[in-house]
DNA sequence: TGCCAGGAAGCCG
DNA sequence: CGGCTTCATGGC
């Protein structure tokens, strides 16, 4: 039955390791925006209107992208290529960063470790902002519960043999949205606002992922971020980073860094921002990836 | 139980 | 600009 389901292929470069890329994906059991099952990962894409289910499987130099509920229009096919070219970064060359990295004291055991892992992108600019600012200040763990509520709140669904698959809300949606509605969920007052804000700025236009791409000086792109009510360094960053595909964003202060890299060092204590800093200006073009890398020696 | 968590705003000098 | 305080909530 399945065999009559449309498929679509995509290439992969040489440095991809699926299995790299699952072991991050699946790090919280409270994760709802797919499912991964037998290294299969399923999830619900809404472009235009359109609810489109997909399933992903790892083929020869491939990924194998099944459409689980018929053909999707040809702009729905196009959307859904786009967007998981983007979730695995497919078209960044990984080699100059393993040349920089084989010479650097950190990061020569980890790229060995982790070969082929991508930096996994999250598309949606409302969803990686929203995302970044429930991760503020508090432990994963929370945040991801804050996330699910969020979601299955306000996000679409489409059951597919009796379970439900969810997609983040549009910024259009909580644009609509009041402060107490969150209060409900658990957000605090200020997250509450940050969210909302930032998708008002988004439904009426004043913020935008295209024009952000736009934007070639990356210094006024963080600029224009962190002019945001709720977006400061750490969260423009993270966006430039998981989202905007800028490859020198790097989350200065983030937590989950400096612990990565205390493990690293074999240090008492965490490292000071300036030895950070330090550290990262070695990485140049490339922070980003080292951030991604670092984070992922949090996961196992 | 108390410390801490993928920070940011507000204030002060 | 740079440092300090406040915010708020749950995990472990």
């Amino acid at each position: 039955m399945k065999t009559e389901e449309p498929i679509l292929t995509l290439r992969v470069p040489a440095e991809f390791n699926f299995e790299e890329c699952l072991v991050v994906l699946e790090r919280s059991p409270l994760e709802n925006l797919y499912g991964i099952r037998n290294k299969h990962i399923r999830k619900l894409l809404v472009h235009e209107g359109e609810m489109i289910f997909i399933e992903i499987a790892h083929a020869e130099c491939a990924l194998r992208i099944e459409f689980l509920t018929g053909t999707p229009s040809s702009g729905g096919i196009s959307a859904v290529q786009a967007f998981v070219e983007e979730w695995f970064d497919l078209q960044t060359d990984l080699l100059p960063f393993y040349e920089m990295a084989a010479q650097d004291p950190i990061l020569h055991e980890l790229v060995k470790k982790h070969y082929g892992l991508r930096l996994l992108c999250i598309p949606d600019l409302f969803e990686v902002l929203s995302w970044a600012v429930m991760g503020q200040q508090i432990n994963l763990a929370f945040a991801y519960t804050m996330k699910k509520r969020f979601v299955e709140n306000f996000g679409e669904s489409f059951v597919v043999d009796g379970e439900t698959h969810w997609a983040f809300p549009t910024c259009e949606k909580i644009a609509e949205i009041e402060v107490d509605e969150l209060r409900q969920l658990q957000f605090t007052a200020k997250k509450a606002e940050y969210i909302i804000g930032i998708a008002r700025a988004m439904a009426n236009g004043d913020l935008s992922k295209q024009a952000l791409m736009r934007e070639k000086d990356e210094q006024k792109v963080e600029q224009a971020l962190t002019a945001i009510r709720g977006i400061g360094p750490w969260t423009a960053n993270y966006a430039m980073m998981r989202c905007l595909h800028v490859p020198s964003a790097f989350p200065l202060v983030d937590v989950g860094l400096h612990n990565a890299l205390k493990k690293l060092l074999e240090r008492e204590h965490k490292p000071a921002l300036s030895e950070v800093e330090a550290l990262s200006k070695k990485w140049n073009g490339w922070q980003a990836y080292a951030a991604f890398y670092l984070w992922r020696t949090l996961y196992e």
